[in-house]
DNA sequence: AGACGTTCTGGAAGCGCTTGCAGCCGCGGC
DNA sequence: GCCGCGGCTGCAAGCGCTTCCAGAACGTCT
């Protein structure tokens, strides 16, 4: 457990040399640099964090929370920031707020207050004014993924116009009779997205003149199963069945189509389905979706913080709208005759 | 920035009564201790991690160590650990090494010989002997989770034997050509898993005397849409086609599900298929499968590392084979007549 | 009442680094 | 030849806690 001590005892050169060679801040000639690099390697000194970051202010570790690791957007998320995160030699915090509210309190005061990280992410969080303005005061930058941040920097995409544009897509091939497969309320307290798609889904029907049947929107939560569930009651009720699915998420689409095969429907013969967010699985479905990038969105956030640190200006708050790419694959069609 | 010295003051106790208040640890009168807590509280005075760390020698962080944040599997662990973490109090510092081999070095030197974390959770990482020993040296235990961590701790499920159960699961139904979807080893450096559940494939084939073809053994990477492109090619392959197919994983069962349905092949009717994970979206395909709790198995590694840090004991290298469920569902069934 | 324990408290010495400051050296400019 | 300046270096003062130790205060036992 060799300390920074003996690695200059070994060197022959004081403590604060040694700590300049090796953090490569502040002058030092090349001779002692290399003495004392080659010392350190020796003795495989490996500087204490604790100590540095204590002595320093600066931490190297941002704190990343998220409210899901299974579903894949968040897993996306993760591994995107978790990869830019390992380049720029930053640790990563992950604090995954399972059930929503009961033990996000304790989190903000008992961990990321308790300045063990230099900055975070919240994904799809949606904290309070109050709560940033916590963060800010003890100067940790946070930015908000697809969540709206009052008064901290946000990356997000226009969910809002963009399941416009997924409707409008089913609506300009023909179809009327569209559903809508939505978030579920129980399960999203923090999660606005799924309202917002929903808004934008009812902004693009009526703007059709198009009225969306309440039976036709439907809430699941956000996995395969779920929309499942919920599709096989929709596309199984009575009355006029749907011609084609706006689902809010990748997985609820896939779920969609599941059910609706086991139905014998084919699709899209029988059913179009869109879905939202660029899942790897989609190819196999042939699905119709939005791709958001979400890796892209994690590196991205980690690319403004870590700007932000560096640059040690408190900088502006931004508001970043992510681009999307709109992928025409086989499950949406003219609906049938 | 409140520190413990106004806090101190505040309270009119010295700085050392006030850490005692606070921390738990040694006595503190009553009275002494509301009086911190009280300016502690109006003061919103939150400890700093990295000086309590640095004199305490205690990090209240352990790393976890995943090749992968999307399969459900490790998704599942870093779910598991991460609540139970939570719950302990402890940070989580995630290392998604998605590559293999590249950053794996400097990710063991950087990061987790930084004193940051107080032991380290692998899952399915072989590490050496070597880079074991160098963790332990500085008194980081170490447990791993579906790999083998020779002079490490570990939980694991019986591999080869599972592989072995549901291989005779099919048998006993009464088929004799029986494929298996396994690792592709291309992606797999460090994942031992997969060999291990083919050489138990290998094995209950060879004890019932049945032969198993090469091209029955496919090798995919341990995703839906790998599985699926395997599948296709093993089931629109000429010859003899399998009754049967015994899934590396879940997610390879379900992958080989979609192909057969795609090919027209009716389960369990034309092909049984039987997994091995417990996905939550088995239940949907109705798929046969052993279920293995990958969450139970991440939050008893954190128990086990919790006890061993409070015991103090540098305690005994222990090798848990955590228990799994066979689940019996309609993938499965007698062969074709 | 005196000796001895217990419980509680505060002083102060670190934990292992970073960094401000001052001193040293060697150099170019006048 | 002297001054000034810039590059290097080491000293030492922290960073904000924890904890050892010694001492104070108060009980208990004989």
């Amino acid at each position: 457990m060799a300390g920074i001590k003996e690695v200059a005892e070994r060197a022959g050169l004081s403590i604060a040399t040694v700590s300049r060679a090796l953090s490569g801040r502040g002058n030092v000639s090349p001779t002692s640099r290399a003495r004392a690099q080659a010392a350190a390697a020796d003795l495989g000194f490996v500087p204490s964090y604790q100590a540095s970051s204590l002595a320093s202010g600066r931490n190297y570790n941002i704190g990343l929370v998220v409210p899901s690791v299974h579903r894949w957007y968040f897993a996306s998320v993760v591994e995107g920031v978790s990869a830019a995160l390992l380049d720029a030699g930053y640790d990563l915090t992950l604090y995954n707020i399972t059930e929503g509210s009961a033990r996000r309190q304790s989190i903000l005061n008992d961990f990321l207050l308790r300045k063990r990280v230099d900055a975070v992410i919240a994904v799809s969080l949606a904290l309070t004014e109050s709560e940033i303005a916590q963060m800010l005061a003890v100067h940790r930058p946070i930015v908000g993924i697809g969540g709206p941040l009052p008064g901290a920097s946000t990356i997000r995409i226009d969910d809002h116009g963009l399941a416009e544009a997924a409707v409008n897509h089913l609506i300009r091939l023909g179809h009327h009779r569209i559903a809508h497969l939505t978030g579920d309320s129980e399960h999203e307290q923090d999660f606005k997205v799924p309202r917002t798609r929903l808004a934008g889904y009812e902004k693009a029907m009526q703007a059709a003149g198009l009225s969306a049947q309440p039976e036709w929107i439907v809430a699941a939560d956000f996995t395969v199963q779920g929309a499942y569930a919920a599709a096989r009651s929709l596309l199984g009720g009575a009355a006029e069945r749907p011609t084609a699915v706006f689902a809010a998420s990748d997985e609820m689409a896939i779920g969609t189509i599941l059910a609706a095969r086991d139905f014998g429907l084919r699709i899209p013969d029988d059913l179009s389905v869109i879905g939202m967010d660029g899942h790897e699985l989609g190819a196999l479905f042939g699905l119709t979706t939005i791709d958001q990038d979400p890796r892209g969105q994690g590196a991205l956030a980690v690319r403004l913080l870590l700007d932000g640190l560096d640059g040690g200006t408190d900088k502006a708050v931004l508001d970043t709208e992510y681009p999307t790419k709109f992928i025409f694959r086989s499950s949406t069609a003219v609906p049938p005759a």
